[in-house]
DNA sequence: ATTGGTGCAAAACTTTTGCACGGTA
DNA sequence: TACCGTGCAAAAGTTTTGCACCAAT
């Protein structure tokens, strides 16, 4: 039993929910995947141990693992919720490259520290802050520039994490 | 004519677009009002002033708005997506009041420019960012803690921008 | 036995699209 | 005249909900 796991079953006991064998594949399967999950990316994993779990569960308990601390809510403006690992995690931020989608993830003490002394100069009380930039990573702008040496047309895009939908 | 109803002239004209009284109406409407408008938000009001403009024109001349660089898009996580004046205006973030739904805007220039150095040490070129910090107003903490005192629950959730879903 | 959980289908909601008609250049 | 724009209704896509049946405590 891991810690997450136990994490999970207090939150389920506290709450006074039942642990079932679907949340605790769907757990698993989360646990064991490092990504930014969509709801919709869960499913197919989990569909694939236990055809017979329906999307509506894994709605429910990523919700729930939410609620317990396990995961995060990330909304990349591609129209839909992932979710991250968040127990024992370090709060980090986001870059995305809008060239391929790639998700690369960083840190700075500084940061926080401006955001959390900005919160304070307005009095306001942090519960949590999302930061993203958006931009081209360095991949994309070297194949940019080489397409364009070549007189050709801008790089394709890649199809990844996060990239998956041009709606929205 | 405003500076910005040129701009919005000059986009429209250098893409081979037609000027329209419902485009028209709909900047106007947009220009007047300081807010973080949905477009359901900005139908209501064109819809008011012309009840003939549909939802539909309003989604694409948000889209075209933003092209021209005189509205942002702005992704609170409620579901949907706002908009807010860009033409002129200083780059901001936002601090968002999970009680009350307040949005408070702020801008720090040490901020910003650390975030160009994170991205200059992962050679990532910065198309925009967006901060968004998640927490309680000073009026809502004062709420709940006198709420608290009396031994009552905690403060009603005021309806207001960017407020009025409980959905997701 | 009681209370909560699950899966399905349908609903809810935001945003996009197809289409026939009307307006702009 | 040719092309674009508009509004409506329908579609698309994600997330939530109602319900009947099943399972955990």
């Amino acid at each position: 039993m891991t810690e997450e796991q136990e994490v999970f079953l207090a939150h389920i006991q506290k709450k006074g929910l039942k642990r079932t064998a679907q949340r605790d594949l769907i757990l698993n399967v989360f646990l064991r995947t490092e990504a930014h999950l969509s709801s919709e990316d869960l499913y197919q994993l989990v569909h694939k141990e236990d055809p017979s779990v329906g999307q509506t569960t894994v709605y429910r308990t990523l919700k729930l693992l939410t609620e317990a601390g396990l995961a995060r809510e990330v909304r990349f403006g591609d129209g839909m919720t992932h979710y991250e690992h968040n127990y024992k995690h370090e709060h980090h931020d986001h870059m995305i490259c809008s060239g391929c989608g790639k998700i690369i993830e960083f840190y700075s003490a500084e940061l926080e520290a401006i955001q959390d002394a900005m919160a304070a100069k307005h009095k306001f009380e942090v519960e949590q802050h999302l930061l993203r930039i958006i931009g081209i990573c360095a991949d994309c702008r070297r194949a940019k520039s080489e397409a364009e040496k070549q007189h050709e047309k801008s790089p394709e895009r890649v199809r990844s994490e996060s990239a998956r939908s041009t709606r929205q």
